[in-house]
DNA sequence: TATGTTAGTGAGTAATTACTAACATAATAG
DNA sequence: CTATTATGTTAGTAATTACTCACTAACATA
């Protein structure tokens, strides 16, 4: 199929990033091959390095991608659904929204590509985690400054146990071939946590 | 290196399996190649295909050696040097000192051989981790009835949110090169985690 | 000691996959 | 309208890796 149209550079950037994210949450992050990358927006294999010089590049752009997909379109795709209490489980619903959105990320975090493979990969997620944990350590302090969670609980742990949640049920997700729903199942888990962190109230129903 | 000796087939399984278990931990379980692996005893690479008939195959004895190991292991390594107030905590602990001990397990839970390419050794992992639920839930229910843990608390959640701990910070753990101590981290963490769950007792310092 | 069995080897093969070289044509600036 | 550049192609290469095959040497034992 020869094509009789051609696109911007800048275009076909995009698009293979596009593909990437797709073809990381579908068939996993180690089989999104160059090929299939070809395929999955029709040029020839080869083309693919007319735009990236190795595939490593690739997986940094992909890694850029997510992280602006995680500044911009976070809030948005909070569902409406789940009452929300404070800014924390927002923020916590609001990851788990935006992970089910964009499976690719459960599936590159656990992916050998970002564990043994690509260590520029593996600082950017790093990164990542790191600034969530800080976020959520923020958030969890001015509740405890706020006198709603209990003083003695650090912060810093608490944002891991948080995290922990995260990941656990991302990973719980990923081997149950993600057929349940995440932001729910997070949400009354979340609910569980907090309560555990929260000062004599409502401990009881 | 023309041997005089050889070794009975049963000997060189588990050999194979041994090696399989150190290079699925050292080098990561997609890098451990037939090639490694004969190299790691001191024989052909076609000399595996005489014990196993294929990778897979070798997979699912790791799984099985892994799950012996749980059973017979795992209480025999854990740490004397941490306090332990009730059963649950050395249930975690001692899981996690395990792990500490068999970094394979990790590896291989976060590797593309479980979740893309091996059905059975994802469904193997699967178990293990779904009997350490059902374990650690019916802890907690236990401490529920003996009126420690609020009643509130559905012991399956409660559990998962355990389990999330756990793997939570295993995948720290691999992230940060394994540089810190799980089994010290992880005790730390769980108390402010059981913390949570208990009734009315020492919440604040 | 003859004979069959089992553990082992060396030399391949087929498939996969990131990446390159040489060439081709659409888009575009002058 | 032409020359240049950017985007694309086809056809390859080199490396890796699971797995096979023909054959051999150690071992058991009748």
């Amino acid at each position: 199929m020869k094509s009789t149209t051609r696109k911007s550079a800048e275009e076909r950037k995009s698009e293979i990033v596009d593909a990437a994210l797709k073809l990381a949450g579908e068939v996993g992050p180690d089989r999104m091959t160059t090929e299939a990358l070809a395929k999955e927006i029709n040029i020839s294999q080869a083309g693919i390095f007319r735009h990236f010089p190795t595939k490593g590049a690739i997986w940094e752009a992909v890694g850029q991608r997510i992280g602006k997909l995680l500044q911009t379109k976070a809030v948005l795709t909070c569902p409406k659904n789940i009452e929300l209490g404070d800014e924390l489980r927002l923020a916590v619903v609001t990851h788990l929204a935006f992970i089910e959105t964009t499976p690719a990320i459960p599936a590159i975090l656990f992916s050998r590509e970002l564990h043994a493979e690509n260590e520029k990969l593996r600082a950017f997620f790093a990164g990542l985690i790191s600034s969530r944990h800080k976020a959520f350590s923020k958030l969890i302090a001015t509740e405890i400054e706020a006198g709603r969670f209990n003083k003695s609980i650090d912060p810093d742990d608490a944002a891991f146990l948080v995290l922990a949640l995260i990941q656990g049920l991302a990973m719980r997700w990923s081997l149950n071939a993600r057929n349940f729903n995440l932001a729910d199942e997070g949400a009354r888990l979340l609910q569980l946590q907090l309560q555990g962190f929260r000062i004599e109230a409502e401990k009881a129903e």
